[in-house]
DNA sequence: TTAACGCCCGTGTCCGCACACGAAAGCAAA
DNA sequence: TTTGCTTTCGTGTGCGGACACGGGCGTTAA
């Protein structure tokens, strides 16, 4: 195997230019102060050899500080941007050797005033990045604008606002992510057969990932023509009571015996499981999103059938990995990334979970 | 956020404990020549404080030099071994700022005589680690042995040979990956619903991994009780007539008009997809193996359903960093990695395509 | 003529660590 | 006390690159 790098120095392109270290150095960062003709000689040698710099070396003697500041909801112990939390915490860690400091800053993603507080709050620190969770259209935009006015860079995480000009987007797709459910649990079921759909009313402005997923899968029964051979029942329960939503539950199934399918679009499919469980309907297949850790034990002990996960970890690391691709490493970058819809079952939630990466 | 590394140095490890750097030094690396004395009042100080070395400054600094040698099945184009040169090659290019230089020797994967002289050959050079795929059972562990006696780690990828003491192993869990192309393919079809197996005759030996998968497949529908519900039929193909293959599938079609399923455990399912395509046969479902370009068009197209997929690049990538770790800084690892059963339909391969990681 | 200024450029220091060399200190034998 | 040897220790140099400082040189104004 050849040598990727044939190690070639800032000291060596001065031999063969003819010129001082300081010169290349020069050249290499813009810095000016140099003559058309050491520019000519500098950048000849430039093209004839590839020279990769030492990131390892640029970073240990740059005194250059990188602050990060991350933006996204407050969180309780495990849901989804707990997870988000933890691949910033990652990110931190791993990148801390290349002078980038990350920082966060949790706003309540009920209340539109704690955002803007925040968002207000991180303008005045001047950070040299900014990672953005846009619960909040508008003032979001606002932040944008603000950051482009400064040059500093951001991107989003989650979902996007494709009207400014971020750097990254690491999100789901999630209306696919619903027609891939549709199709997991609808494919095969006998004509007539009644699929329980169970919406949860939110305090705040309706996700738009659950609403998209929603619409995903109503898009896989048009797309198959399902209509008319299937009976679709929609129940809607609360974000916190519990003993109503177990009653509700029980009264459909009272109503509809025939029912082979339950879906929820977030991520509270444990609750759903556990009430399911208590009273004894067991029958149905039921499905769910993300890896929650109590979602991930009924899909153990069988009681989920399927869980449609993303990677929230993975989305902030990398978010945060290619910002620093960007100013740090100066390397290419793809802007949208689609994180892939990952499909767990019982016999390969294991591997899954174990697969840190 | 606070700081996680609070920028200790050895310079200030030196004064803490009132002694030089170079003590400090001889301590950290065991190099000997230090007295109890002065031992101690490092040692004190660096349990007080917790120091975490600058890797990038320490491997700026050492002249150590790394040689990996990878040990695996030449290939052609686009298989599965190509995808694990892709990692090798990533590792490479990743690694090179740390001293490591990967080199790759290909053998024979139908002739373990090439195996034999690839594997002395690798250990004449008396590498620094040793990625080994283990076709051939006993010869690799010839290879071991000697890499144990001379202390050379070593680690497998793909499968692994559990008596020896290998630092890591990637792969996948074969037979788990049957189990759930059983439960996705078999899990809805109706009674007396015919399920085709075409297997493949292969020049060397039979692949523990396509047996494995076998196994794990027929698991389920013992696991499920289908053996009376469904008619199993099964038939071998060859390796390299094509032709002979194509009318072997056309013969089983006409004398079976049920099938509903057709499953090969191999990454060759394009083939089938395109005789099946050719044949006008196109109401079963069809399942398969990898990532392979070709499979991935069919599954484009629709004409394969399901396609089950490990990572093979990322096996030797992560195999590669793993080394790195346990070498180079000294990290916790874990020995055995099972990669996820990745399962991919039509709706998701995009995303999963371009989530170049 | 000379001081002042701008343009180019070379060199030195530092980043945090590894490693080697040689010096100091301790101790026994002469 | 001097010599010789061992154990222990301090310091200097370099890894590859960033950045600052100051110096040489030509040009212009006083």
């Amino acid at each position: 195997m050849k040598e990727i790098n044939p190690k070639i120095r800032i000291k060596d392109i001065a031999i063969m230019a003819g010129v001082s270290e300081g010169t290349v150095d020069r050249v290499l960062h813009e810095r000016g102060d140099v003559s058309a003709k050491s520019l000519e000689a500098v950048n000849k040698v430039l093209d004839e050899i590839d020279y990769t710099p030492n990131l390892l070396a640029r970073s240990l003697a740059s005194k250059k500080q990188y602050r990060f500041v991350c933006l996204f909801p407050a969180h309780q112990n495990a849901d989804y941007w707990h997870s988000v939390d933890n691949g910033f915490t990652q990110a931190a860690r791993e990148f801390t050797h290349y002078n980038v400091h990350i920082e966060k800053r949790y706003f309540n993603q009920y209340d539109v005033l704690s955002f803007v507080e925040a968002s207000n709050a991180v303008f005045e620190q001047k950070p040299d990045a900014v990672f953005i969770a846009p619960i909040f259209r508008k003032e979001t935009l606002d932040l944008c604008e603000k950051l482009t006015l400064e040059e500093i860079p951001f991107s989003f995480i989650d979902s996007l606002i494709e009207e400014v000009n971020f750097l990254t987007y690491y999100g789901q797709n999630s209306f696919q992510s619903g027609y891939i459910a549709a199709k997991l649990s609808l494919g095969s079921l006998p004509n007539h057969a009644q699929v329980l759909i169970v919406r949860t009313q939110r305090k705040g402005a309706v996700s738009n990932q659950t609403l998209n997923r929603y619409n995903g899968f109503m898009q896989f029964i048009k797309d198959n023509q399902l209509a008319g051979h299937l009976e679709l029942i929609s129940v809607e329960i609360k974000d916190n009571d519990e003993l109503a939503n177990k009653e509700s539950i029980r009264n459909i199934f009272e109503s509809n015996n025939n029912i082979k399918t339950v879906i929820t679009f977030n991520s509270r499919v444990h609750q759903l499981a556990k009430h399911l469980e208590e009273l004894n309907l067991t029958d149905a297949n039921l499905i769910g999103y993300d890896l929650l850790e109590q979602n991930v034990a009924y899909l153990k002990k069988g009681s989920i059938s399927f869980l449609i996960a993303q990677r929230p970890d993975k989305q902030s690391y990398f978010t945060v990995r290619d910002m620093c691709r960007e100013l740090i490493f100066r390397q290419e970058i793809r802007k949208i990334n689609y994180v892939p819809i990952d499909i767990l079952l019982k016999e390969n939630i294991e591997d899954y979970m174990h697969f840190v990466e």
